[in-house]
DNA sequence: CTTGACAACTTAACACCGTTAAAGCCAACC
DNA sequence: GGTTGGCTTTAACGGTGTTAAGTTGTCAAG
């Protein structure tokens, strides 16, 4: 028998143990039962802390969203390319530390502010390196939206790095395109080497940037 | 009394029911009795054509794919940045005309392959433009998770265009960022005007594939 | 015309889900 | 010592995806 009671929960610790668990059974495993019962409590319990299951999610995004910003030092000497390059990768990582962790971050909002401070710092960084505000903002908000569309399909295909969904056979694939056979050649294009795929296209996107808003 | 009895069921025609219901309910509210009812049918004959929900929610992504390929002609003149705007203003007009239709797409795979033909042509364009396959497959790719990135978020805001899910008051918004001036201003410019800023980010995708593979 | 096979569907049930209402416990304060 | 209020439990509800077994209708073979 443990001798003294049990802490009372908060969010955080809720949140930090269904991150904890979604890496288990994904988000469709995630349920509050389970939750519960790994905070050894039963599942109405949650209910005094979070509305309902959403506000649970809203949590754990913005518990995701923390650790981010404390794995991803961001250099005030950054010129722009610096930054854009180093905060998205830094959000590909924090996504990809958990299973769906794409989808539970798209899915959902954030609780508090936190989130604004280094928004702050980001458009600062641009509109003093000779962006206008609007500019800056499109350039953040197009480089993030392809960092998320881009680690969503990524974690269709790898739950977490290392572990692969199966039916994306490649030979199947290439069987299937038999009649198709540039889109066969580009299936190793598409389904492999995420990790240099990605750098790819965020390549692009910030030297589209650059181009478009003449800015080096 | 109808006369006849029921036309037998096939997956098209379901598919074709759930993303009616869709539009009603958003994917929380699409349940396998709510369909079956619709159809004049009991639950389990879904069974019969699908092993399983997903199995329902990947022919409704294919459906949808049909529909936008059917919706947007492509002009086998267009250059290929034409065609790259093209091809994403008509993926993102696919995706919008279903609540959470960006989530349901993303979340599922192609039954079949017909999905092969319209990327084959892609394909064929782009290297014919001067791009190797690899930088064709990265142009084409970066522009789609940018698109599908993009309809995400926004679908968060507008689950159909017109309407505004609750919980973005944009005054509420501007008062607790007070102390971040550049990101309350640039909130406007975040969850306002989506058409005009989804071919801002389009653009700059755009700019940046010509930049960098030298192709004009 | 009967028989049998097969496709398409129904009935009944299962385990589990998110969520609510009410009651219970326990520390802290008057 | 009695009361309050924060936190948790117990019990239950309606609804979900899914399975197993039984029913119906159609159609071809004998």
């Amino acid at each position: 028998m443990s001798t003294g009671r049990r802490e009372p929960l908060d969010r955080r610790r809720v949140a930090d143990t269904a991150l904890r668990l979604l890496n288990e059974g994904g988000l469709d495993g995630l349920t509050l039962r389970a939750i519960a019962r790994e905070l050894d409590v039963k599942a109405p319990a949650l209910y005094w802390h979070f509305k309902d299951k959403q506000a649970l999610l809203d949590e754990m995004a913005t518990e995701m969203y923390r650790r981010m910003v404390e794995g991803t030092p961001l250099d005030p000497a950054d010129t722009w390319r610096e930054r854009l390059l180093r905060s998205n990768r830094g959000l590909r990582a924090a996504l990809l530390r958990y299973r769906d962790g794409a989808k539970v971050f798209s899915g959902s909002r954030f609780t508090g502010i936190e989130h604004a401070g280094p928004m702050e710092d980001n458009l600062r960084l641009f509109t003093a390196a000779g962006f206008t505000l609007p500019q800056a903002a499109r350039a953040l908000t197009t480089a993030y939206l392809y960092t998320l569309g881009f680690v969503t399909e990524e974690q269709g295909v790898h739950p977490l790095p290392g572990e692969r969904r199966e039916g994306y056979d490649m030979d199947e694939r290439a069987r299937l395109m038999a009649d198709f056979p540039l889109s066969a050649q580009a299936g190793a294009e598409i389904f492999e080497d995420y990790e240099q795929h990605f750098e790819e296209g965020l390549a692009l996107v910030v030297e589209g940037i650059g181009a478009r808003y003449g800015v080096s």
